[in-house]
DNA sequence: GCGCACGTCAACCTTTCGATTGATGCCGGG
DNA sequence: CCCGGCATCAATCGAAAGGTTGACGTGCGC
């Protein structure tokens, strides 16, 4: 796969994007950009039918989707060696969004306001299988390294963004096919870590933290 | 200002966004893009000292910058008549983002996921001073103005904002120096009139609409 | 192999929250 | 003047949330 073109595959809900993405891209001589998809389900089934070296894939797909990024991502990666890289190209770079699409198996996050040339390198280190993350992200996650009790697992950040979102825990518990019990274990955890005592202080300072995003 | 060609003024701090609505205006034969601008200062700038007649205008602009798009649209739309018109396109459709940014003089709201003849339809459309707006943004006016018991008094959106400080009903009663009582009293007008039932329900909710400050 | 973090769950208990009902006083518009 | 919205407070009760303790299996690193 590392011959002379790199086969494309843009995966974003907004138009205007995938053809910000493929006037940015298609410059680049050794591009060539071979599909386009609207929804993440799309994707899925084009990284399974055409031939394609990395995958442009967005994390948020509309709120009339079902799968999100990370869950495509993941299903894209799920096939093993030979599966297309993918290399995530969003707007937030908080552990909400990083953490899920890293774990799923993304081989590099880029922010949308990259400069076209780190999103060519991006995507050339992609093909080649070597990660290419953005600074922030990168940064973010020395940290995590570094200071491993502030930073919350990915359950949990999965249960703040609920908690986030207004849900009660028994209504989490049902969404995430956990027992109470669990959730509320989660939580003892969370607030033990952010050094605060309610659900809304978490939030809180989750927000203010950049652990779950800022909007809804 | 309704010649033969429309001047274009793009403003996205995200260069493939600002690359995608050049790839996509430009096959417009009627339209010109004669400017960018990577920051809401500059956009504003340059709207004064380029002639355009309509302002492609993003309202996020990365937290390194101070000027948001809605500032920027109040500082252009400002100099009256003769200004050119602000056409927002961007992400989000909730209230906190609509509201000030229409409220700023801006003649037309599309989301980024619109199509390209929608946009280039609201291009047109802002030229001609023709206001333009997406459908969940004029769904979302209608309904403003349908119900307006959406409303929070003074006293209850200052409650409110401390539970979005993460405070209990105890610590807001003793912050506002009131009985635990009128608190809860506060609350459960709150919920009703946000339709919620439970404090992280309104906070999110307040949050959607603009009733409280976004950031911590 | 062992420790450790993580995710999962249970039982018990205390505190907080939310729902309901009801009351008082103030103020402004019809 | 009276009604309605707003702000204030009280008492009560059930539901939800939070704290504590303890437990089990898995996967990872030393």
């Amino acid at each position: 796969m590392t011959d002379a073109v790199i086969r494309l595959l843009l995966a974003d809900d907004h138009p205007v994007v995938r053809a910000g993405l493929r006037a940015v891209l298609e410059s680049e001589p050794d591009f060539a950009i071979v599909a386009e998809a609207a929804t993440a389900e799309r994707a899925v089934e084009l990284a399974a039918e055409v031939d394609v070296d990395v995958v442009l894939m967005d994390l948020q797909f509309g709120p009339g989707s079902a799968m999100n990024g990370a869950q495509a991502t993941a299903a894209i990666t799920a096939r093993g060696p030979g599966a297309p890289r993918v290399l995530v190209v969003t707007t937030y770079d908080t552990d909400a969004d990083t953490l899920p699409a890293l774990e799923a198996g993304a081989t590099g996050y880029l922010l949308k306001d990259a400069p076209p040339e780190e999103l060519a390198r991006a995507v050339r280190s992609a093909a080649a299988g070597r990660t290419a993350l953005a600074p922030t992200v990168a940064d973010r996650l020395l940290e995590r390294m570094r200071v491993p009790a502030a930073a919350l697992s990915v359950r949990e950040t999965e249960v703040l963004g609920l908690v986030a979102d207004g849900l009660t825990n028994q209504a989490i518990s049902r969404r995430l096919q956990l027992s109470l019990a669990t959730v509320k274990s989660h939580l003892v955890h969370i607030y033990t870590k952010l050094g605060v005592e309610s659900r809304t202080a978490a939030v809180r300072e989750a927000r203010a933290r950049g652990l779950i995003r800022r909007g809804g």
